[in-house]
DNA sequence: GTCTATACGTCGATAGAC
DNA sequence: GTCTATCGACGTATAGAC
């Protein structure tokens, strides 16, 4: 559980208020993964951290912004940051995701209690993030997935931005099924996307006909 | 905690109170639809409705089974009931379902805050909802799948209840990546989807070696 | 700059009057 | 059966202590 933080914080902070930031932030991740999403007040946090819940708002702005600085600082701490090899396919990253996520619950109820909050009116912070989080991961996928396709690894016939889409949109309900039922063929399910994905209908990756 | 009605209303309301009921019901019903689910507090409901707040707690014991009742009211008033025909892919269905889901945006916010609310702890009625409305989606679609695979009309090498949780999985969250940002690619994920699920390691419907 | 103390308006829920 | 009254908790905003 190593700690580089060189975030670039913006404007003007100076090096005490980051840290206590960051500690604020540390404390509340804990929070989370131990309790779950739920005592999801301002004065419930602040009291586990250790403070009173006007300082959270001094340091995040308002809840909503504290939930997402939780969110994503959760992600990087996980390890879930970026050093897949490039044979690696989208559906084993969502593998590889969900089981992170499995192992800290609360997180997979605060972002869908955060995605929630986007797709409500007069929640810019939340939206926001929401659309630029489903916009980034389209993005890093599908480029993948298109590589992928050029090398015969994936099928050339269904457009790399569709499949991470859909690769993103199954990932999500998935885990959301599953926490809801044991039952839910999560792993199956995805293991069948897979296997449907694999170039079945390109050649051997000799020639250069992969996407499209 | 300590309330001894804890159990549902049981069946033995009398039909003045039904009545009451489903009026009130049929005019949250229209609120939803026109100003999404934005405003819903108890007050915000009952003011639209024209009762105070006390009277819908009267009715449906919290907010939480309210806004249940209300979105599975608007399923079925949508006529989203089911004489889909046999031959209607899954992947059809959602199609079918997301459009009429897209004209009434208000009900995708309430869903997706309903399954929120499920993820958390303590919401024993949304937890039922969202757990009973997964596993009869499932289980529906699961047979309907296994009927397909049996003639061809869908690949036979993917287990049918993988496939049933895949597609519902795909199905909401394409709609929630659609609502926050129009360019995702929605539909064309959607017939990815459906082309790789088509009989493509399958022969003609004769020889019985479809599924398994 | 940090942080506490305090106050405001709204919320879901409940008790009791009519 | 429906209202009024009230409760405790919530998010937010501000004043001022350090």
């Amino acid at each position: 559980m190593s700690d580089p933080r060189a975030e670039p914080r913006r404007r003007g902070a100076y090096a005490k208020g980051v840290a206590r930031r960051q500690e604020i932030l540390d404390r509340a991740i804990e929070v989370f993964a131990e309790r779950g999403s739920d005592r999801t007040s301002l004065r419930a946090i602040a009291s586990a951290v250790g403070v009173t819940h006007a300082a959270l708002t001094h340091y995040f702005g308002s809840l909503e912004e504290l939930l997402i600085a939780v969110y994503l600082a959760s992600g990087d701490a996980d390890g879930e940051r970026e050093p897949p090899s490039d044979d690696l396919t989208p559906v084993g990253m969502m593998i590889e995701s969900a089981r992170t996520n499995r192992e800290v619950p609360g997180l997979v109820q605060l972002y869908s209690s955060l995605i929630a909050t986007a797709l409500e009116e007069g929640h810019p912070a939340a939206k926001e993030f929401a659309t630029t989080r489903f916009a980034r991961l389209r993005e890093e996928l599908a480029s993948r997935i298109a590589a992928q396709q050029a090398s015969g690894l994936i099928r050339g016939d269904v457009p790399a931005d569709a499949v991470a889409a859909l690769v993103i949109a199954a990932s999500d309900g998935l885990q959301t099924q599953w926490l809801l039922d044991d039952a839910a063929p999560q792993h199956e399910a995805l293991a069948a996307l897979e296997l449907m994905l694999r170039g079945s209908a390109s050649r051997a990756p000799s020639g250069g006909d992969g996407a499209q």
